[in-house]
DNA sequence: TTTTTGTAAATTGTTGACAATTGACCGATT
DNA sequence: AATCGGTCAATTGTCAACAATTTACAAAAA
């Protein structure tokens, strides 16, 4: 009795559901809340590629029985954080090198459409909005703060795509991104690269301010070709390490 | 007891899971079928948007039980082709104009960078293949076959987008046009729109056998967005009948 | 007539139990 | 020693029952 009590009343994530309040229980259904959690997770890096998401064990810890985290489970493939295998289990995906580069294509084709699109349609807020970004980008880079450069950056070209005002290109940019994550090992390491993209960013800002559509798309076109590139020769590099 | 092994063998659906194989067992989940039950029933018209999918009933019509009716339908939700109201139930997405258009705004930015790809790196049996749909498309229109001309259509730009060799745009590019099927009414109702169409197809394979990569994109841009204008043409149409 | 309130039916949310499958361990046989 | 076969634990797949919520409907009050 008393542990069935306090099964209910153990919390989902001490930060995310600590202390249910009604409206939360209203709108999040335990599924949603179990897949954020997921997610939260796999940000956070106690999950990562390829470690394996047992229902029991996940349904236990959060306090929840099996149905929810199995329905999580199928939503979080869809989104392509996890692989399911029939009778055997879900994972965290795994992204490999080829799909990583698709990403990045994709990325290409569709910052180069919102620099288009925003060099034409941004307002004046919009551009002074993002300008703020890049000076506080260049003044991470003068200190070698590089983690607040990395969350300036996301910030910066999610601020972009959102301004383009497609709703589902905002969606589909957020899903690439997060499977992303998934792949990407920590880049930046080098000052002289930091330097590069944030002269990068500078350039596209003025391209955008400057209202020339063709200019802006191919400056972000090229700015994600060549974190594309920058990720490649990571990867190599860091291959080489693990073969030695 | 005989009850319960009858409700066992009782097919999922006269088509999809009459005499279940035993590789189709193995490899698809009742949860996949159930998903891929339903979006036969949408794409057959028997569902409709804004219909009510009452998971009881779903799972007595299938021959099984709520449970993988219910992951189906995060599934289904997270695909967008279903609306799930929290304690309310889910409904066959209906999706508004303003989504449609941005929908169309995304094909032709995802269209565009596959013309440019195309004329650059298709191969000569691909331009063979893209050609002899566009042949056979012209013999629909003079014979004035609309149903097999749409099918033409689709098989058309679905060939091309796979042909840019990227499997994460073919992703995204079925899932645009799965959500759009929600949304389109019959179009084509005019003769003179189906000659406007296939000679738009026509100056797309010839933009690409040309190996212009500008050239391509814009062809398939203006494609685009020329069926995106008719899709509003025909909104506002059938609107105005409506409120007659 | 309109609004409100209470009750019951229908439907969804959640859970625990049972069936089926997988993978590992281990002894027997060649 | 290596391989084959069988048993057993762990895990996933499926189901039916129970709890909670919504909605429709009808009776009562303004």
């Amino acid at each position: 009795m008393s542990i069935e009590i306090a099964q209910q009343v153990a919390p989902l994530s001490s930060a995310s559901l600590a202390t249910p309040t009604i409206s939360m229980l209203q709108k999040h259904s335990l599924t949603g809340a179990v897949q954020q959690e997921i997610e939260r997770l796999i940000n956070v890096g106690e999950l990562g590629p390829g470690d394996k998401l047992t229902e029991a064990s996940l349904a236990e810890r959060l306090g929840v029985s099996r149905g929810p985290v199995r329905e999580a489970f199928r939503v979080l493939e869809e989104v392509g954080l996890v692989q399911l295998e029939k009778n055997r289990g879900v994972y965290v995906r795994q992204i490999p090198l080829e799909e990583a580069l698709e990403i990045f294509d994709l990325r290409a084709m569709m910052e180069a459409y919102v620099g288009s699109t925003l060099a034409v349609n941004a307002s004046e807020e919009q551009l002074a909005q993002l300008h703020t970004l890049v000076v506080q980008m260049e003044h991470a880079v003068k200190v070698e703060d590089e983690a607040t450069y990395y969350r300036l950056n996301v910030e910066f070209h999610e601020a972009m795509v959102s301004y383009a005002g497609n709703k589902k290109l905002i969606g589909m940019y957020r899903k690439l991104t997060r499977e992303l994550s998934l792949f990407r090992r920590r880049n930046f390491s080098d000052h002289a690269l930091l330097v590069t993209s944030v002269n990068e960013h500078r350039d596209i800002l003025d391209a955008i301010g400057s209202r020339n559509a063709a200019k802006a798309a191919e400056a972000l076109r090229q700015h994600v070709l060549m974190s594309r590139e920058r990720t490649i020769r990571n990867y190599v590099k860091y291959s080489e390490r693990k073969a030695q």
